[in-house]
RNA sequence: GUCCCCGUAGCUCAGGUGGAUAGAGCGUCGGAUUCCUAAUCCGAAGGCCACAGGUUCGAGUCCUGUCGGGGACACCA
């Protein structure tokens, strides 16, 4: 679901309210449909048996079951579905887990659908399912096609999810890339999984950058207006993409800032300087697919007295006092380094090293100071934040958690609050890594990725690994068709099942459950796979990592291919097979519920299902 | 010196908040295609889960320490 950005400055403005509303009436109606899954269904079977035993004195009454779990066994050759109940209630029952697993087992095994139920190892329950339960499991993913998956976990929780907040100084390039997308699955997956979640851009339009881009924009215009500037100054913004900027403000402005003093000037480059370097990123980010919800403007938070407000409540509440500030603990202290008394946060109180400051010495906020009224603003339309932020920005996590933790909970109102640190990307052409200067404005842009190697390419392959780990990213292997690349190997997938419905389609066949009887055990490993993507969801929005998404599609991506070829030797087991209307109807109606599947998944990660390839 | 992340097959990486015999791809070796997309599939070999302690019924997973790789340590942003 693709939203219109809205460029608000703080708080939630009218439109976005709705938004919220609208989508989370949408989120309830969901609600009866998603429990009906096989999974959620069994849970259910399981938590009934359990409560039997506690009506009948077995297990204490009151006995808490959220530890237990009903999952698929890693092995399996073990059954369906195993649960660990009896080792995690064997305590409170004052059994092995063993006599209990075999009570409960006792009554997994009088109910409908429950073909077995084996006491196995340390205690695992172990159930076999009539294969009928997997084929109702099969007609609830048709029935709910693209809003299979869709949880309501997440329902009554609001998210922020700020991710890019890349300085308003340039266009994105590849140092942005990775949180960009994972940022933005992850606000799918938590959205899939029913939270209300708001996409942020935080915009640094406040800080000392922002007047090297207003120098360097104005050095443009006076190039456009016929002047030789040169070779672009140390210090200033070297790269081509200002150029164009600089004609444009000199066809808006003409030369009244040529020679004007800087005073004059600067606010004028400033704001116009940054309002084109949004855009820049805005179209940028389009190119990935992404969209935010809103901008927040650092500029417009000093103006709305937001640190000030947060300050005063900070002293207040003694989280800052002023004190003078520790030497830096680097290796070598900076020269010309002169304790200074400066308003401080004691985030050392949180397990920071030392407490940070929130002012410099001229008075004006630092940009700690800065982030942490921005976080207040958060908090105040959310109820949990979630940062998305690169690896070198890793110092700074303490006192920012530090700070939300101080103001949130002092308020009443604690807000959980999670940074995700992303790592460096590698960029490697031909096993060499690409070398990359920013100071020569000469560094590989996301315009440039994309363009080479396609969005899908991008972001699929940004989710291909926890997003804590480095990696690296060729150019070379992103692009190969084979099972070595999994954006191209679930792509696959997804057009073949296309390619056979269009082949069935031509012969005058269409999918159908009237007959899915007639599917067999190595159909029902591929409904085993599909029914649990719902889970895979949960799990990948519970933790925040989108990326089990990715690895979890090139698994089924695998049992669908696995199973296609069986037919190339077992040709009554292709999904067309000639004479056999019903079995190949049937097979057809999996073989569409399988692509549904792979679509909703690819849709969560902002990635193409192509039909073709 | 302090802090953060990582260390799993020859290589690149998963491992569902503590579960059963450790999982994939590439590479190596051996097989499969008159046929719905073989750009695919099946099988085999390959492991002190960096190391040492600890926590408990049970640890690749949690805790402590050591080693190795990466990153950060300004009143910058």
């Amino acid at each position: 679901m693709r939203r219109s950005s809205h460029d608000r400055r703080h708080g939630l403005d009218p439109a976005t309210r709705f938004l919220l509303l609208h989508r989370e009436s949408n989120a309830k109606a969901q609600r009866s449909m998603s429990d009906q899954t096989l999974y959620t269904a069994f849970a259910a079977k399981v938590e009934s048996a359990l409560s039997q035993l506690v009506a009948e004195g077995a297990l204490p009454a009151g006995t808490s079951f959220a530890n237990v779990t009903l999952e698929p066994p890693r092995d399996p050759s073990h059954g369906d579905l195993a649960t660990n109940a009896a080792m995690v209630l064997a305590k409170a029952a004052k059994t092995k887990p063993r006599d209990l697993a075999k009570k409960i087992a006792a009554k997994l095994e009088a109910e409908d659908d429950i073909a077995s139920a084996e006491v196995a190892g340390p205690g695992f329950i172990n159930l076999r399912l009539d294969p009928a339960a997997w084929l109702g499991e099969l007609k609830t993913i048709d029935a709910l096609g693209d809003e299979y998956g869709r949880s309501t976990i997440g329902s009554g929780t609001a998210v922020n999810v700020e991710y890019v907040s890349a300085n308003p100084t340039g266009p994105m390039h590849m140092g942005h890339c990775r949180g960009a997308v994972v940022g933005d699955a992850l606000a799918n997956v938590l959205e899939f999984a029913g939270h209300d979640v708001v996409r942020e851009y935080y915009i640094n339009d406040a800080g000392g950058q922002v007047d090297t881009l207003a120098r360097s924009a104005h050095l443009r215009y006076r190039e456009a207006l016929g002047e030789n500037i040169g070779a672009m100054p140390e210090g200033l913004y070297p790269g081509d993409y200002l150029v164009p900027v600089g004609e444009a403000l000199a066809r808006e402005l003409g030369d009244r800032f040529k020679d004007a003093p800087e005073a004059e000037w600067l606010p004028v480059f400033r704001a116009e300087g940054v309002a084109r370097m949004m855009d820049l990123i805005k179209s940028d980010l389009a190119l990935l697919g992404i969209e935010h919800d809103t901008f927040a403007s650092e500029a417009a938070l000093h103006a709305a007295g937001k640190p000030d407000a947060a300050e005063a409540w900070l002293r207040e509440h003694d989280f800052v006092y002023d004190g003078v500030l520790e030497p830096p603990k680097g290796k070598a202290p900076p020269e010309d380094w002169e304790p200074v008394k400066l308003p401080l946060f004691r985030s050392t109180k949180f397990g920071d090293d030392q407490d940070r400051p929130i002012k410099k010495s001229d008075g004006s906020w630092t940009y700690f100071g800065a982030d942490l009224a921005y976080h207040m603003q958060k908090a105040e339309n959310a109820d949990e934040l979630i940062d998305i932020w690169g690896a070198d920005h890793a110092g700074t996590v303490k006192r920012i958690k530090a700070a939300v933790a101080a103001l949130s909970e002092g308020k009443g109102k604690p807000v959980p609050f999670d940074v995700k640190l992303i790592q460096m990307v590698q960029l490697m052409r031909d096993g060499e890594p690409v070398k990359m200067s920013k100071r020569s404005g000469n560094f590989i842009t996301i315009a440039d990725m994309v363009e080479e190697v396609g969005k899908d390419v991008v972001r699929f392959t940004m989710l291909t690994r926890k997003p804590e780990a480095q990696m690296e990213f060729d150019f070379a292997k992103v692009v190969e068709a084979s099972k070595d690349n999994p954006v191209w190997y679930v792509q696959y997938a997804h057009a073949r099942i296309c390619s056979t419905l269009r082949k069935a389609a031509e012969e005058g066949l269409e999918p159908s459950d009237a007959a899915l009887d007639q599917l067999g055990e190595e159909e029902i490993v591929l409904i085993r796979r599909a029914a649990q993507f719902p889970r895979e969801i949960e799990a990948a929005a519970k933790a925040r990592e989108p990326h089990r998404i990715a690895f979890y599609l090139y698994d089924l991506a695998t049992d669908l291919n696995a199973f296609y070829s069986l037919g190339n030797t077992r040709t009554e087991k292709r999904f067309i097979v000639a004479h056999e209307r019903e079995v190949s109807q049937a097979r057809l109606f999996l073989a569409r519920a399988i692509g549904q599947v792979l679509r909703a998944g690819l849709r969560v990660l902002g990635v193409e299902a192509v039909e073709r390839m």
